[in-house]
DNA sequence: GTAAGTGCAAAGTGTTTGCATGGAA
DNA sequence: TTCCATGCAAACACTTTGCACTTAC
């Protein structure tokens, strides 16, 4: 079997500055390419631990900075304290729609959106191609229960 | 001079929920409704003992949750672990354009992003009315400037 | 007089860092 | 053999909380 595209580009980018290859990340590369939506650092460290790789939670930090870097990894907040993080798609790229309260995350596709946006950043010196929207509100669930505070 | 009609909703906040009107949160009220643009709890805190208030910082912490409660201030995060509090303006809401590197921050108005994005929340079930849009990318000064890390 | 508010310091959260040890290259 | 990476624990940056004291009502 081949290495995938994205694995290679990992390869090369630690190979380009002498950074090592190390068991570690070539198991949180594998890891973070596993999941699905978005994780934030302790539960991809629980992951690997459940999947009997030891790791500490340092290099759980800092190798995902260093997926982050050479953007095989995205990290976002979405108002609340801790980071998540996602590994990129091939070509699409969505924007999210949060919920304020409890935090319920939605991936959405908008073609208008996107297009205003780039036009917004244009006029005020921003890079229209680093764009990346959030959009939050409440979901029905928080509206109707007013306080709860899930995850 | 007259309560400011803000003064009055927070005071008839207070009232109706039995919360007392004490010296720290008037000073405080006076103090958000003084800033301009967005504060965080520290600065505010501050500002106000610069001004020679002595107030405590749970204490600022606490109150603003009570305005932002009342929904005279607003608290957003923009991507940074602070939150950043705004007091309200009677009439038009702005959204925020954010660098991710050094946090600048621009305010627009952009009656397309609403409308869009009223859209899509009725489209994944939440609130079009309660709605919150962060553009977040990179502002020249920082592309320039690979790393700096400001504010 | 009594419930609510305040200040202080301690506890929380989640992330980052310093340093000694270990391991790619 | 030489740096780079790792693990550990301590440090950080903010925010929240427990508790004894104070004060608005």
């Amino acid at each position: 079997m081949q290495a995938s595209p994205e694995l290679r580009t990992f390869l090369d980018y630690l190979r380009r500055r002498n950074r090592r290859v190390t068991a570690e990340r070539l198991a949180m590369f594998d890891e973070i390419f596993r999941q699905h939506g978005h994780i934030d650092a302790d539960r991809l460290h629980a992951a690997m631990e459940g999947r009997g790789i030891k790791i500490s939670r340092a290099t759980v930090y800092r190798n995902l900075d260093l997926l982050v870097e050479c953007d095989l990894v995205r990290r976002q907040r979405f108002g609340r304290q801790r980071y998540l993080y996602e590994h990129v798609h091939a070509g699409q790229q969505h924007d999210h729609l949060v919920c304020r309260r409890c935090g319920r995350l939605v991936e959405f596709v908008s073609p208008g959106i996107r297009a205003l946006q780039r036009e917004i950043c244009r006029a005020h010196g921003f890079d229209p191609a680093e764009v990346t929207v959030q959009i939050s509100s409440l979901c029905t669930r928080c509206e109707t229960v007013p306080e709860s505070g899930a995850e």
